[in-house]
DNA sequence: TCCAATTATGTTATGTTATATCGTATCAAG
DNA sequence: CTTGATACGATATAACATAACATAATTGGA
């Protein structure tokens, strides 16, 4: 992938990293309370998952991580995500290939994104509904439900005014 | 991936390859009444594809093809794929970097998977219902909604007589 | 404290999936 | 039969992900 020109992961401004600050304790408490180990590259990882403000590869949290690693590797990147992911406090997004940070680490659910096609960004729904009226026809089906992946393409709010229909921006 | 042990894609019992042979017929109608051209390459591609039972990754479908086809490479079988897929022919199962065919071609649809994580099934639904629910919580975030990625993981109601969680049968 | 078991990480290599690029061939229309 | 568009061949490489095994850190018990 290449999603995005975010170079550095530079400082946030103030109010980001105090909010960054406050989730990254919940996750350390949520950990803590599960028995897991948030040690120091997961939470870093997990960092760097919520800074970047839009779905990262594991190849771009790689890059980052690289430049405070030297001995960094694919599978420190992979291990550490699917760590968080089954702590759910990442989600993966399969349609890109890419990670993004949870909205709602408490509470155990597959996600449901809003993808914008246009900004790249990914809004987490979890909406019962949705998940309702899959349960639902799955079981007129027969079918059991485990994993949900429900990935919606389109655009967000913000890029409908601006009129663009693709782009980056 | 490794998705089938299905050797060869042996000659379909009877039943089947009739079925196919419908089936493909009704592609060629479909294509030409839209001005694409069904080629023998990705009429071919196509016949792999509905040929195995369960969803195929295009590797699978390149390590079949070039059985016939010496010059067969991966852009061969992507191409392919992409024509198909953007004809309504065949979906991509995001969750498995899988190709399946389309259960109603002449409807165009993002489709929606119910995927047996015991027999690896992938039967199609196709329930406005879900849509429905989707489009009216994206609408409620302002969001407007293109293509849907909807994959269910779960066990078929075959598998779940059989008691089994997970494997390959 | 020290040991043993477990869990996490480092390291190298490789497997798997997908696309870029450019040249050649085929096709449909005029 | 030429021309422009579309499809395909061929090579190379990008992008994503895991296997396998060595080493280190952590935890819990003797």
């Amino acid at each position: 992938m290449k999603t995005i020109p975010n170079e550095g992961f530079p400082a946030e401004d103030h109010d980001h990293r105090h909010c960054l600050d406050r989730a990254l304790e919940r996750a350390a408490a949520i950990c803590k309370r599960r028995g897991a180990r948030l040690t120091d590259l997961r939470r870093r990882v997990l960092e760097l998952v919520w800074s970047g403000h839009k779905p990262l590869g594991a190849y771009d949290i790689l890059d980052a991580l690289r430049r405070e690693r030297r001995g960094a590797a694919p599978p420190t990147v992979y291990r550490a995500l699917d760590f968080l992911a089954a702590q759910g406090l990442v989600h993966r997004i399969e349609s890109l290939n890419c990670f993004v940070g949870c909205s709602d680490p408490e509470l155990p659910h597959s996600g449901q994104f809003l993808i914008c096609t246009s900004c790249g960004s990914a809004a987490e729904l979890n909406d019962v509904r949705i998940d309702d009226a899959i349960r639902d026809s799955a079981a007129e089906a027969g079918f059991t439900v485990g994993r949900r992946t429900i990935e919606v393409d389109g655009l967000c709010p913000h890029c409908q005014e601006q009129g663009r229909g693709d782009g980056d921006g």
